[in-house]
DNA sequence: ATTAAACTAAGGGTATTCCCTTGTTCCAAA
DNA sequence: TTTGGAACAAGGGAATACCCTTAGTTTAAT
């Protein structure tokens, strides 16, 4: 069997190098390029066929990011593992939609470094389960969310006025339902506008859907 | 060293058999209590001392979300393993927040099961990974959208001002980034409206955000 | 029993949205 | 080349939403 060819983009060379080391131990693994950003991958990319692309995201000249994107609209089938540390949590989302077919901390060990590589190149994902966790949790503890739910108390029939907007119904179609006066559904937006700090109708239901108060 | 005791929770008794089946195929692992429903979990729970409690979501009288959030209540260390079908993605994000342990699909091998009862009783987590990007994505396989973003042709004025309306811009807002008058973007709302047979703002933001036409 | 908060409702003024109609421009099919 | 169909633009008028104030009732907590 074939060794995977192994392509390293990071702009540290000394990171670079223990990577180098590291698969060198284990049979089967072969570097075949590097680069040491975004732009100098993008540039040797078209001449080399590896099997797996391992990406840094935070790299000068042009970030791993960008870097993916351009590769991927040349290559669509490129394999390429992410090495990301717990800092750029924000770029993970966007870079699994970009279409990486993995990604893992670099802190990881050896072992987990070949098993992801390996697991990349027989067409499989590897995605830390650390990292997804952290990914949708983060959505929900960010400061603003936690801050909010706390402070947030919306009484309950402000909570149906506004489940009722969310399926985009009119003031007067809110109130027919609750047999309410529409004068009263007004109140109660305006309530629920005051407690969210929104103008209207639309970023109330685009506040409620951003921290799921309401079910879609 | 002991078995792991179990407490199977699923309103179809023969779910509950082949679980209970393909446990006792393995050792180490003992089904110490049953429930059909959440209500009678909730009752049973406070007797009994499970290491970990395989529940269901979708059942009669209480579901599996309701009963998790009542028992953690009680019993906050209480080990949770979801068993989720592809259908209830609507109902990981609640569960995870609540603090369940992992959810596996119910149509995983035995394999998977008691693997994911052991992690989870160790005090791991065990988190599909296939479901755990499912949320990320939020790739629910809607054939309205697929359907839709063909017959859906938008043109790109439209779609700025859709965009900026999912910002939740008003009218003249939306007129004062496009250098056009309000009235023009009227026009095109109209025309939006008209497109994905919505009444108002709100409902043709709901179509946007349901339809992943922009992006939140 | 008193207070506070939530729920209800109304009036009235202003702002915005919605609907219908009228144009112009541009492009592609006949 | 004309012609039909979109995309684009904008006007007037009606409907709706928004904002402010006031105020009675109910409910929960002190």
């Amino acid at each position: 069997m074939n060794s995977i060819a192994v392509f390293i983009v990071d702009d540290h060379k000394l990171f670079r190098e223990g990577i180098k080391f590291a698969l060198s131990k284990k049979e089967g693994f072969e570097v075949i390029e590097e680069a040491s950003n975004g732009s100098e991958f993008i540039e040797k990319i078209p001449f080399v066929d590896p099997d797996v692309v391992l990406m840094d995201i935070d790299m000068p000249i042009m970030n791993g990011f960008e870097a993916t994107k351009l590769a991927l609209q040349q290559k669509p089938h490129l394999k390429i593992l992410v090495l990301s540390m717990h800092a750029d949590q924000g770029h993970y989302l966007k870079m699994i939609e970009l279409g990486v077919k993995g990604f893992i901390l670099k802190d990881s060990g050896a072992d987990v470094l070949t098993n992801a590589i390996s697991e990349v190149s027989k067409g499989n994902n590897f995605f830390s389960q650390e990292l997804l966790m952290n990914i949708i949790l983060k959505k929900h503890d960010n400061p603003t969310g936690a801050a909010l739910s706390e402070k947030l108390k919306i009484s309950t029939r402000e909570y149906h006025v506004l489940e009722l907007l969310c399926q985009a119904n009119t003031n007067q179609q809110i109130a027919d339902k609750l047999f309410i006066s529409s004068k009263t559904v007004e109140g109660h937006k305006t309530q629920l506008m005051l407690k969210t700090g929104t103008q209207n109708s639309v970023a109330l239901v685009l506040f409620a859907i951003k921290n799921q108060l309401i079910n879609l």
